[in-house]
DNA sequence: GACAATTTGGATAAGCAATGTCCGCATTGA
DNA sequence: TCAATGCGGACATTGCTTATCCAAATTGTC
């Protein structure tokens, strides 16, 4: 059991945007360019988070995705459901066989008691709490000489090379 | 995300096992029957669970599975680990990419503290617990002529109260 | 209005882990 | 010895996730 990739690449690449306030549209090219991945597979999670109305999305030339919501109305349980799901993580399936305990079963009320825990958890923390502790970080890491986050807003031109071998 | 049909499988097999303490060895084919899975696949759930030691095997004629330790010392979250293993459920792949926080990212640390908080709830459940409040359900369903559970031996014979129809 | 930039939605392939089965071997009691 | 049982490996099947491509729709700009 594990998150699936398109939760963990949702929040970063959000976390991207809500890290530039400036900016107010972007296309799926420039955020899969900073977050190393196919625009191809981003655009289908961009598509998922709107349906949710994470994000807001602005077709035609000069397009692109911004911020649906205030960040602070953003939590990582919002954007954890949109790929995960909502449907309870333990089925108990064989209350459909042979077991006729059911939603009173203590089995099943502690799985359901544990996941409502864990989106208490996910609730209580928004993009913006994210960000405001990941300022706290850059000025703390500054202060010792490595780059916190890619430099914000800064990226426009320049970017003419870079397409050669990367790796090996 | 969901959990795992063998974690699942696991789980009523376990309670099938401890609703009847005086049987000692199980083989597969018997738990297989009540649970109506195959046999095959019980049999790799079972190995499973014996590498982790929640199950003790004997081999040879006559042998079979029994429990590893007592009932109050199995619970439900050592069930959970064997088959969902205990690496963290976020696993925060962008790190290895573009992000350059750290364990220190709030995000990071969210999601660690929410699955920490549901495995808390989970430890705190153990299979007699369990067993317990079934037998309390039995006592009220039975009072409403339900069976509860397919009859273990640790029913009162007081009252015989029309066991007789199941289900077509 | 033509054009370029951009999102949308569908179709679909590739990859991968969970599910499910089979069989020969090892062990053990009778 | 023989039968019953678990063990472990190999394998097939299935379904979900990941990933890509393309035609269509939308919209700002010239
Ligand atoms: S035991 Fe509890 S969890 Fe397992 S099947 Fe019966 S009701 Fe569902
Ligand atoms: S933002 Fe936090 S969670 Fe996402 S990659 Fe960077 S460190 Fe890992």
């Amino acid at each position: 059991m594990r998150y699936s990739q398109s939760t963990e690449l949702a929040i970063d690449s959000l976390l991207y945007m809500a890290a530039r306030p400036e900016a107010s549209d972007f296309s799926v090219e420039q955020v899969a360019a900073a977050q190393e991945v196919s625009a191809s597979y981003l655009a289908k999670v961009f598509q998922q988070l709107v349906k949710a109305g994470v994000l807001r999305s602005h077709r035609g030339s000069k397009g692109g995705y911004a911020l649906g919501r205030p960040l602070s109305l953003i939590t990582l349980r919002d954007i954890a459901v949109v790929f995960e799901g909502s449907s309870p993580l333990y089925e108990c399936d064989g209350y459909a066989r042979t077991c006729s305990l059911g939603p009173k079963c203590l089995v099943k009320a502690t799985f359901d008691e544990a996941e409502r825990k864990m989106h208490e958890v996910l609730a209580k923390v928004s993009l913006q709490d994210v960000v405001a502790q990941a300022g706290q970080e850059a000025a703390w890491t500054a202060a010792h000489g490595c780059a916190p986050l890619p430099p914000p807003v800064a990226v426009t031109q320049a970017d003419s090379v870079g397409q050669g071998g990367a790796t090996s």
